[in-house]
DNA sequence: CGTATTTGACCCGCGC
DNA sequence: GCGCGGGTCAAATACG
């Protein structure tokens, strides 16, 4: 039974690792085709160091909440690791606690690393691990001072890529989730410190803000018509090794961003591969992806505070297909980026399993979804979205390659070079 | 006593 | 230039 057991876990692990490799090359290359700048994008970057003086106290990865999201196969990396023969261990949990339903979440990003602005920072933690890895600007504000709505529609293939480089340091963009929370804050795997609270105007409810305690920051909010509903906004990058919790939505959340953040894309190529990025993420839900473009920064708001029509569930077995094409999981050899959703391939496969039922339109009924150019390029349905995605890269031979190595990989006994994928993840800042 | 939270003050960007 | 509002600081306070 042990055995058999061990036998299980392993090779979950090793497909878990080559599914990462394989997801990695997926994003990547739809990155590469709509010519997206592979930036630091792993989470949320530091804010304001220098004047944050509080005291950095010694959080132990130990003591941090161990409430897993379960928002990609980094939990079930995680899982391969901690389960046991009782189904699992209480480190990765679907349902949240304290009934907290997660909805939706709200993140951004900051893309701002030019390595002649940025100014390297020291945030050596008071337990002797160091934590350097990021960058500030050199004067606050200067990004989101910079961003000009609609820019990105204005790039024209001309651009040389130093243009394109100053673009990207001055571009700013979030990506936001809506979660129905009792609870102030959102448990994510990091530890956050309140320091401020502020009433906003319009807003019966006050906005807080919080600073990750290793060193990042963000700052929350409830939702100001229903104070059920937890508005998290995120920005920047973490400069520290993420649990894996907090890994796999640094990583799901950063696609979203690097999408939205393509400087080549046109406005519509954008918003469908945002509002595809968004579901494909997100599957558990019949969520809504908006884009706001009259905000300061361009905003990818997730809003998963609707009932989902079909509750998501983990495919009946790990080593399933996660493709819906049929394509396998990958060599585990190269090491994954933290930028990367962690669930892609999986939530794609759950997407083209339940995608007869999840077709409704994104953003029928939510607020941000009145966005007229959403509305007129969204997909007709997701199926097809899938399928145009799917289609356009498995027509790259880099794909099809990999696609091939992974097969190969599978059938001769899988495995591959199982590099710790979760290793290279937590290391990573995506500098 | 150490740490986390609260809260009023301050700073700064932006719009008028 | 001025006022407003968002974001942050830091002293005071609460808590374990």
């Amino acid at each position: 039974m042990n055995q058999e057991n061990e036998k299980l876990k392993s090779m979950l692990s090793h497909a878990t690792n080559n599914f990462n490799s394989l997801r990695m090359h997926f994003v990547t290359l739809m990155q590469e085709r709509n010519q997206i700048k592979y930036g630091s994008l792993q989470g949320h970057e530091v804010m304001d160091h220098e004047k944050m003086g509080d005291k950095r106290n010694k959080h132990e990865d130990a003591t941090m909440p161990r409430q897993f999201l379960d928002l990609g196969l980094a939990s079930l990396a995680d899982e391969a690791s901690h389960c046991t023969t009782e189904g699992g261990s209480q480190d990765r949990s679907i349902s949240q606690p304290n009934n907290v339903e997660v909805m939706s979440m709200d993140y951004s990003l900051k893309e701002n690393y030019n390595s002649k602005e940025a100014v390297p920072i020291d945030c050596e933690r008071s337990d002797g691990r160091d934590v350097r890895a990021t960058f500030r600007e050199e004067s606050p504000g200067k990004v989101s001072q910079s961003w000009i709505p609609n820019k990105a529609a204005d790039l024209s293939p001309s651009n040389t890529s130093d243009q394109q480089a100053q673009e990207a340091t001055m571009r700013k963009a979030r990506v936001s989730v809506r979660a129905r929370s009792e609870a102030p804050t959102i448990t994510d795997g990091c530890q956050w410190r309140k320091y401020g609270q502020k009433m906003a105007k319009g807003n019966p409810c006050p906005r807080a803000y919080y600073r990750c305690t290793m060193a990042a920051g963000c700052p929350v909010q409830r939702c100001a018509e229903d104070r059920s509903v937890l508005m998290t906004t995120y920005e920047g990058n973490h400069n520290h090794p993420l649990p894996p919790a907090a890994m796999a939505m640094a990583s799901t959340t950063s696609a979203a961003a690097n999408t939205l953040l393509c400087g080549s894309m046109s406005i519509t190529d954008g918003l469908v591969n945002s509002n595809f990025l968004a579901r494909t993420m997100l599957p558990c839900s019949s969520s809504v992806a908006a884009i706001s473009a009259s905000a300061p920064f361009p905003t990818v708001t997730l809003d998963l505070t609707h009932t989902p029509s079909v509750p998501f569930r983990r495919p009946s077995t790990p080593l399933q297909v996660p493709f819906p094409n049929g394509a396998a999981p990958g060599l585990g050899s190269t090491p994954v980026p933290t930028s990367l959703p962690l669930d892609f391939g999986r939530t794609l496969f759950n997407q083209a399993k339940f995608s007869g039922v999840q077709m409704a339109p994104a953003g029928s009924d939510g607020p941000q979804l009145s966005h007229p150019k959403l509305e007129s390029v969204r997909p007709s349905s997701l199926a097809d979205t899938v399928s145009a995605a799917t289609a356009a890269i498995a027509a790259d031979p880099n794909f099809t390659a990999v696609v091939a190595a992974a097969i190969t990989s599978i059938i001769g006994g899988g495995g591959g070079g199982s590099s710790n994928n979760n290793k290279s993840s937590e290391n990573g800042t995506g500098n």
